[in-house]
Formats: C-alpha cells, structure tokens, sequence
DNA sequence: CACCATGTTCCTTG
DNA sequence: CCAAGGAACATGGT
C-alpha cells in the first residue's frame, strides 16, 4: 500500500497508538525484511525499548524509540514495499499468513506483514540520507526542480520516480501529477518550458496533499478484513460503492474516457512500468496544457 | 497458462 | 566515471 499518501496517513494512525508502548518480545518470521540488519540484533536491540515518536521520510516510516533502560534514542525504518502493511491487533489473535515481524506490547501486538516481503524494517537508516527533499516540504521548490531536471534527456514521468530528486512519489501519483500538469510523460525533463516545470512542481504537491486528505477522511481499515484495507488509490465506502469523488484520474483507467476531454486514457512502459497519460490532454503544445493551474489548495 | 502489480537494489551495457 | 536499462526479489490477482 505505499506511496508517500498512504505512508503519511498511516503515520498519522499509528503514532498516538504506540506512543510510549514498550516492546515486550520480538517475533521475526521472515528474516529478510530485517536486509541488513542481523536478526539477533534487531531482537536485542528492540526487546524493552519504548516507542517515543513516528515520523515520515519519503515512503519510509521513521520510528523513534528509547532504549531499553537507558535514555539512548535509536531509528527503526519501515518501508512498505509494494504489499506490506503495519497494524496493531489483539495479542490474542492469530496472524496472518505472511506475517514478517511481530513486536508483543502485552494486549496488542505490532504486525508487520507482506506477501511479497519486498518491504523492509530495519536498523540500518542509511538509506534516508539519499532522499531527496519533501515534496510537501519549504526544500522543495520549483527552482530546486528545475535545476533537478534541467540537464537529463530522461523521461520526465521516470524522473519523477528518482527518489532522489523528490522523495516520495510513485508510480501512481507521477502518472497523476503529470495529468495534473498538462505534460506528457514521454518528454525529456531537459525539455519542459519554466512554466511545465512551475506546474508540474504544484501537481506534484497538489495531488499528494489531496491524497491525504482524501485518507484521512475514510476510515480505513488497516488489518485488511473489510474492503478499506489501508489503500486508498481503490476501494470501497461503507456501503460497498467505489468512492469516487476526484479520485484517480488517469492511473490504471486504460481505454476509458478522459474525465475531462472524453479521449481514451493511454497506457505505455517507461523503464519497466505502466504509464498512464491522456494523449488529448498531455501533449506539448504551449497553449492551454494546464489541467487546473487555479489554487495552490494545499 | 499468461500477464500484471503501489518499490528498491544490483548488475550490465553503452 | 556516469547514465540508462533490465533483471531480480516473491506472492497473489485477474
């Protein structure tokens, strides 16, 4: 379920609930996800430590703890992948099939799991440091992306993926921030105009702050019984009905009509992934490209 | 059976 | 040395 969106609301979720809960045991059930950090240590390190904070980095999740006994703080760094989840449930439950990691909190239990263990939690931070600015952040600028782009013939969809340049965006939200912005995703960054650069730096912003306020206003699901299971890009209301106000315009909508102009949505593959663009409404002409360049509305 | 999937990392090629 | 492209990771859904 990851993308900033998601890990952000999920953050959110989670902070005020492990706040100050100590972890009693550890239960690694998948040993890579720890990549690279050693079992054993992860398993000392954790055992009696309190949780004291949960911030976000890009797509990662930064958890703050205090060491068992000592008022040595300590990073733990989760990452979703492409199918995990984090969630708290009664102790007492069983755990899902691909359960990867479990800290015991005495009634409730911390669950880290994922089908395809492409995600990560871990000790080793090191990772973080190559991130490129927040998105939502004063770092990120229109200058600062501009200077960013300016000199690579790559596609400008694939260079929105570069987690170096922005941290935090994926292959969802560039499909749909490039919509957003009126440019096709084939251009090569060194080619967008000031003013595509000026758009695409609000969309980007634009489309990930709705993003969140979208999630934090459904009710999700975290532990994935029900039809909200913590991804907001699908899903169901309460009622069983697709929600959909404003929601995704372009990704995975292959064949079905622009919102806005009625041609049909376009899939290709850039650099191994689909990318989804209208062909009417993202095209490089300079006139009126611009989907919705009104407010700043973040 | 085939192909697709929200991500990152490693290896090869140019 | 660097940029770009592709495979690998592992499982499930359609």
């Amino acid at each position: 379920m990851p993308e900033l969106p998601e890990v952000e609301v999920l953050a959110r979720h989670l902070a005020p609930r492990l706040k100050d809960k100590v972890i009693l045991d550890v239960e690694i059930r998948r040993a890579r996800v720890l990549r690279p950090t050693p079992p054993k240590q992860l398993r000392k390190t954790l055992r009696g430590a309190r949780f004291a904070g949960l911030t976000r980095r890009g797509k990662y999740l930064v958890f703050t703890l205090r060491a068992a006994g000592g008022r040595k703080m300590l990073d733990l760094l989760g990452h979703l992948g492409m199918s995990g989840r984090m969630y708290l449930q009664p102790s007492a439950a069983s755990l899902p099939k691909h359960a990867a990691l479990v800290l015991r909190l005495g009634q409730e239990s911390f669950i880290f799991e994922d089908p395809r263990y492409f995600g990560r939690l871990t000790l080793d931070a090191s990772v973080i440091s190559a991130l490129g600015p927040e998105p939502l952040g004063d770092g990120f600028t229109s200058d600062y992306l501009a200077n960013a782009l300016k000199r690579s013939a790559q596609a400008v969809k694939v260079k929105l993926l570069d987690q170096s340049i922005v941290a935090g965006v994926g292959n969802i939200y560039a499909s749909e921030a490039l919509f957003r912005a009126g440019i096709p995703p084939r251009l090569a960054s060194r080619r967008l105009r000031r003013r595509q650069v000026e758009q695409l730096w609000r969309s980007v912003r634009e489309v990930l702050a709705r993003a969140i306020r979208l999630g934090s206003t459904l009710g999700l699901d975290w532990a994935g019984t029900g039809n909200n299971d913590g991804i907001f890009y699908y899903g169901r209301d309460a009622s069983g009905q697709e929600f959909f106000e404003e929601r995704l315009q372009v990704y995975d909508r292959a064949g079905k009509p622009c919102y806005r102009c009625q041609a049909p949505i376009k899939r290709i593959v850039q650099g191994g992934r689909s990318t989804f663009y209208c062909p009417h409404c993202q095209r490089n002409g300079d006139a009126k490209t611009s989907v919705d360049g009104s407010g700043v509305d973040l």
